[in-house]
DNA sequence: TGACATGGTTTGGGTTACCAACCAACATGA
DNA sequence: TCATGTTGGTTGGTAACCCAAACCATGTCA
């Protein structure tokens, strides 16, 4: 299905598995992916809309709609920046935050039973691993 | 912005870095995500329409659609099975094969900085730990 | 043969995403 | 100070993606 590099070929497997596991239980609980990113990210810092569409990689005009569904329904506000008035800062409700907190613990269940197949000095080596991948981005 | 489980996150950020790489350069070459991901099965055999859906975690109906496009394109094709007559085969055009060929050739070249900081013991570590992760799917 | 199951398509509606155009608020320089 | 330009977000338009429900054609089985 990929090319014949093996570990590339790891690498883009398990992408679209963690994906698959990110995309149902995100969509138990009707958020997108993109969406259950948006909460993660704000779990423990407020961010503008301009910093979060850089971040994901959106247009700052697709993060308005999905700002307003999530607004909508409660899980986040906007805020003006006192500083400078055309900037929103975006943030998390009590509701969002619980919502995040739930997704997240289920998320982890989910992937449990694959990463308990691992001892704990695989857990480490991989997690420094692919910490070395992620390094500079 | 994940929780506290270093090995999850690691997991996680890992998944949307290669999602990210693999988004940009489909549209780059105007392909979504999941039709690179057909044209990437497609690449060394044949399937049934119920048979992708069913991998992919898709509606046959999404299917449908996203096979129609491909086709139009010219990158698949769509093939009665003689043996049961309801069931349709999709394959990749020569065409395909080849924009498959570009499109997985560059998504190496996105990479390869990342993978080539490991030295071949421990690219082949994590190969190895990532193969465990992905057993029974 | 009649009832049911299976494989795909079509239709309708919501979400995601881009782009271009726009408005409001800052910043800069003449 | 005011004209010009830049930055931050929103709005409107279009296309792709996705699901669910309804549908048609083909197989299967009692």
């Amino acid at each position: 299905m990929t090319p014949d590099d093996p570990l590339l070929d790891a690498l883009v497997q398990n992408t679209f598995r963690v994906t698959a596991v990110l995309t149902r239980v995100g969509a138990e609980h009707d958020l997108s992916l993109t969406q259950l990113r948006v909460l993660g990210i704000l779990r423990d810092r407020r961010a503008r809309m301009s910093e979060l569409a850089a971040f994901l990689g959106l247009d700052k005009s697709t993060l308005s709609g999905l700002i307003d569904r999530a607004e909508k329904r409660g899980l986040l506000a906007r805020e003006k920046s006192p500083g400078d008035r055309r900037v929103i800062e975006v943030f998390t409700t009590t509701a969002g935050l619980e919502l995040a907190g739930t997704v997240y613990a289920e998320i982890r269940r989910e992937l449990s039973p694959s990463m308990d197949r691992l001892d704990p000095q695989q857990r480490d080596q991989l997690t420094a691993l692919m910490g070395v991948l992620l390094e500079h981005f």
